[in-house]
DNA sequence: TTTAGCACTCGATTAGCTTGAGTGCTAATA
DNA sequence: TATTAGCACTCAAGCTAATCGAGTGCTAAA
């Protein structure tokens, strides 16, 4: 597949190049006058109907020039591109607009990644939260609120609170409640939430049973905390951006991602898609799965706490996107974000 | 300024009812032949002649149909509307999308009223959250997360749950952080976020300092939770509705409603304006502070627990909006919610 | 193998024409 | 006096034809 001669490379590459910036289809005038290749329009006009031929450039119509296609892109992201650094000037403001504030909850860290991402790319960005099923427990607490009602505080490893009010079985006592809180922190520290699962939790309920002889309902709190299945949350950034993009000029594409920005299961499920890979993952065109973004590409990676992961990122645009500036913005924030998280006091 | 005679009211009400249903200007004759006037198209013209002198109609073009101004709405809205009780099958409706279960956190609620609210009206929800700072506050928590931090966990009156990651002071054992927190809770039980301001936790520091001699630091959780001027949250549902309306079918007009969207505390002074009154209250087209809603309807209403005021919700539509069945639904939804969030053990 | 040259294609733009919904005005009518 | 019928007029929208020009494919010469 990498079996271009390295003429045709570079006149994809070319073509690439100025379609990313012009959003217009590249003629061969335009890929001979401005990318000092020494070759006469004609000749680059064989090439490029060539390149049409395997697949790698499009006409959108007879007389037009071509745009590259989805494998186009494909081959130029794995054998073509540059890696860019960031300037230091670009990183600064990527590392002051993420540290506005000395922020401790994971969450707003990630709301504020989201922002960052979107600001600096002016595309519209992704953010998976933290995968409370994959976090371990670290402890739970209940706060009676009346009679009949506590609030349950559960904290991962991770950073992750989550708050749930529930019902307390009446006839609890206050140091009974206490035991029974003590009793689970211990048992189920450190396991993951994932790990938690009824099962478990009914071996603990027959155990407490025999211990300390309370009530079945005591444990419904858990239960109803745990498995109740949390749809993981995703952040967006900047959806608006999206709609600069002269793709996207008409409405009913407008209205399609729009829809699909408000169902959060559809996303997160896009992001999980790619939560395996260690490095940056690009997805092209039709390359995903999801038939609103097909005129799209998806650029994700994903963020951990010591080595942890945590969750997935990504930046979405049209198919004719800046890629080196993206990827290389991603990874940045990435490492800052890993780094930042990793911090134990942060 | 009631003063129109019987036979415009009629003819505006039709022009309203017909524009609001076809979105295409209304000739005289379409009024004259629909709406059982028995009046020449003839006549029909000049009363609507006089109904665009005065205000109340426009007209695109010279030889187009008339379209209510904003002026025609309001009057519409004052004193021609009649209100229409919805059928019991929408409330029933209305009431099964609300308690698909039982939920007890008012956040959740929340995010499900905006939910339904746009589903059943086809267009934009806007539902400010509660208001934090005037909500009384009930009690505080601090969870210790390790040596040096700790999880403050702050409950008021309405329900409203807010957690926040703290640093401890180092010379704080944990009975004298039991001290404090309990000291904290007896003091500033019933009052409203507003109402502990800086002033009073710093007269409470002087006493503290007296009592127990606790480090300064103490304070700062507090000040921290409280003082910084948390956002009112807005929840939004069915914000791609509007992309339905014809009115939207220019992406200029989306990317300036949709960066509004963007922009929670622009919406939150939106809705706050509205929020001093008891009743629906009907924001017509340029009425609209925001430039970017000045073609928009935006119908809002209070919802309360107890009789406090909690927070504002809102329905944003084109100007042509079918004003009785948004108000309708809007009025039903917030008695029906208001019953759900006073009863005791929701 | 490369390039210059040329005929050809086809979207985009423009101009002119037609259509029809709707108006305003006037004169006739109840 | 209020209403209506009739008619000339207006103007956006839709259609067609003509033009333009960027870009192609092909051929023949270098």
């Amino acid at each position: 597949m990498g079996s271009l001669s390295e003429r045709k490379k570079k006149i994809l590459k070319a073509v690439i190049v100025n379609y990313t910036q012009s959003a217009e289809p590249v003629g061969s005038r335009t890929v001979a006058r401005g990318y000092r290749i020494g070759l006469s329009s004609a000749t680059i006009r064989n090439e490029m109907a060539d390149l049409e031929e395997m697949g790698y450039l499009e006409q959108p119509h007879t007389s037009a020039g071509r745009i590259p296609s989805d494998k186009g892109y494909r081959y130029y992201v794995d054998h073509l591109m540059e890696g860019v650094q960031l300037t230091s000037e670009e990183k600064k403001a990527i590392k002051n607009l993420l540290n506005a504030e000395k922020i401790r909850e994971i969450e707003k860290i990630i709301l504020n990644a989201a922002r960052v991402l979107s600001l600096s790319t002016n595309y519209t960005a992704l953010i998976m939260g933290p995968q409370f099923q994959k976090a371990a427990f670290k402890q739970m607490r209940i706060l009676p609120l009346s009679e009949k009602q506590g609030l349950v505080v559960l904290i991962t490893d991770t950073g992750f609170i989550k708050n749930k009010i529930i019902d307390l079985p009446y006839s609890l006592t206050p140091s009974e409640l206490h035991q029974v809180v003590n009793y689970l922190n211990h048992k189920l520290y450190g396991l993951t939430i994932d790990q938690v699962t009824t099962s478990l939790i009914n071996e603990l309920k027959r155990d407490l049973f025999r211990r300390l002889e309370i009530l079945e309902q005591a444990f419904l709190l858990l239960e109803e905390s745990l498995k109740e299945e949390e749809q993981v949350r995703v952040y967006l950034g900047g959806t608006t951006n999206i709609l600069n993009q002269p793709e996207f000029k008409d409405v009913e594409k407008v209205r399609s991602l729009f829809s699909l920005f408000e169902q959060e299961a559809l996303l997160s499920r896009l992001l999980e898609n790619s939560s395996d890979a260690e490095q940056v993952v690009v997805n092209i065109g039709r390359e995903n799965k999801l038939q609103d973004i097909h005129e799209c590409t998806l650029v994700t990676a994903t963020y951990s706490i010591q080595d942890k992961m945590l969750g997935t990122m990504g930046i979405l645009g049209p198919t004719r996107m800046e890629y080196c500036r993206v990827i290389g913005i991603i990874n940045y924030l990435v490492d800052y974000l890993n780094l930042i998280l990793s911090t134990p006091n942060r």
